[in-house]
DNA sequence: ACCTAAACCTGGGCGC
DNA sequence: TGCGCCCAGGTTTAGG
C-alpha cells in the first residue's frame, strides 16, 4: 500500500538533506531515461555548481551557479536518492552525474512526478510554482515566498464555503499540506473536516492554524512519514507514520476521547479519517 | 466560483 | 497458481 506520500514535511526533509549532500558539487551530466519525467533543457545544467536547494510547497528546486535551476515534483511515488545501493533500478528515470563519481537518482514507480529545467530568475514565475498559495512553513532562508500568517489564513477561510479539508489541500490557497497532514491538523484542532471555513469561529481558526504548524513541525522532526514509496535522499525511512494521530486509524478507538471509533469518509475523492466525537 | 469524475501509472491486497 | 478488480493520492483536465 502506498499511503504515505511526499507532503511538506517529507519534501522539507529531502531539501535539508540534499542541501547538505549537494551544495558545492558540480554537475557533469544528466542521463534522462524517461522523457515523460524530464521533457528537455537538461543540456543547460552540466558545468554548473550547486549553490543551494529551495522548496516551494511540495516542489524541490536545486539552484546552479550558471543561472539555471531544476524544479522537481515527486507527486505520489517520486524519490530523490543520493548514492543509493542497488541503483539505478527499474524505476530510475533520471540520473544526475556529479563530480567525484557521485550520483543523484530520481526514481518514480508511477511516473507522475516531473522535473523541469528553468532559468533561476524565472522559478517563482513558473506555471506551477507561480500559482502556489502562502507557505505554512518557510524552511529555507529566503524563498521569495509569502509565509502563511494568521491574518492571511483568516482571509483565505473567510471567503470559502467548501469543506475545510478540501480548502487546506488546495495548493493555490495554501501550499504544502496534503491528505495526511490535513487529516492530522483537523483532528488536532477538533474540527469536523466537512465544516465550511467561513463558519469557523475566530478561536477555531487560531486553533487550526496552530495545529497545522504543530503537525508539520512534528512531521519534519520525524523525517517525514514512510511506508514504501517515500524514503529520504540518504535512503533512510521517515518515522512520522509511527506517530499518526488519526490518519489510517479507521476502526480504531480515538486516542483523544478514548471511546469513539475513527471513521473514514470520502471528501473530494480522498480518504478522510476523523473522530465524530472529538471533531465538531 | 464551485463541484465531480476521469486520467495519468504501478503494484499490493483481496476475492474467487 | 493467477486473473480481475479495487485502492492509494498530487495534480490536471474535461464537463456540468
Amino acid at each position: 500500500m502506498f499511503k504515505n506520500m511526499p507532503e511538506l514535511p517529507e519534501v522539507e526533509t529531502i531539501r535539508i538533506q540534499l542541501e547538505k549532500f549537494l551544495t558545492g558539487r558540480e554537475i557533469i551530466g544528466v542521463e534522462v531515461r524517461s522523457r515523460k519525467i524530464l521533457a528537455d533543457g537538461e543540456k543547460n545544467l552540466p558545468g554548473g555548481k550547486i549553490i543551494g536547494v529551495r522548496r516551494f510547497g511540495k516542489v524541490v528546486v536545486i539552484d546552479f551557479d550558471n543561472g539555471y535551476s531544476a524544479l522537481i515534483h515527486l507527486k505520489l511515488t517520486g524519490q530523490l536518492v543520493f548514492q543509493g545501493p542497488n541503483l539505478p533500478g527499474k524505476h530510475t528515470h533520471v540520473i544526475f552525474d556529479l563530480d567525484g563519481g557521485k550520483k543523484l537518482y530520481f526514481n518514480d514507480l508511477r511516473k507522475f512526478g516531473w522535473i523541469k529545467i528553468a532559468k533561476s530568475e524565472e522559478v517563482i514565475a513558473d506555471s506551477f510554482i507561480g500559482k502556489l498559495g502562502p507557505e505554512p512553513f518557510v524552511g529555507q532562508a529566503s524563498s521569495g515566498q509569502a509565509p502563511l500568517t494568521l491574518e492571511k489564513f483568516k482571509e483565505i477561510l473567510a471567503k470559502s464555503g467548501r469543506p475545510i479539508k478540501i480548502l487546506l489541500m488546495d495548493q493555490t490557497k495554501i501550499s504544502g499540506l496534503g491528505n495526511i497532514y490535513a487529516n492530522e491538523a483537523l483532528w488536532l484542532a477538533g474540527i469536523d473536516p466537512r465544516r465550511a471555513p467561513k463558519n469557523l469561529k475566530t478561536e477555531e481558526i487560531k486553533k487550526l492554524y496552530d495545529s497545522i504548524h504543530s503537525v508539520l513541525k512534528k512531521g519534519i522532526k520525524y523525517g517525514g512519514a514512510s511506508d514504501q514509496a517515500y524514503i529520504q535522499p540518504s535512503g533512510e525511512e521517515g518515522k512520522y507514520q509511527e506517530h499518526f494521530l488519526v490518519y489510517g486509524r479507521e476502526g480504531e478507538v480515538c486516542t483523544g476521547c478514548k471511546k469513539t471509533k475513527i471513521e473514514k469518509i470520502k471528501l473530494g475523492g480522498r480518504g478522510t479519517y476523523w473522530c465524530p466525537f472529538c471533531q465538531v
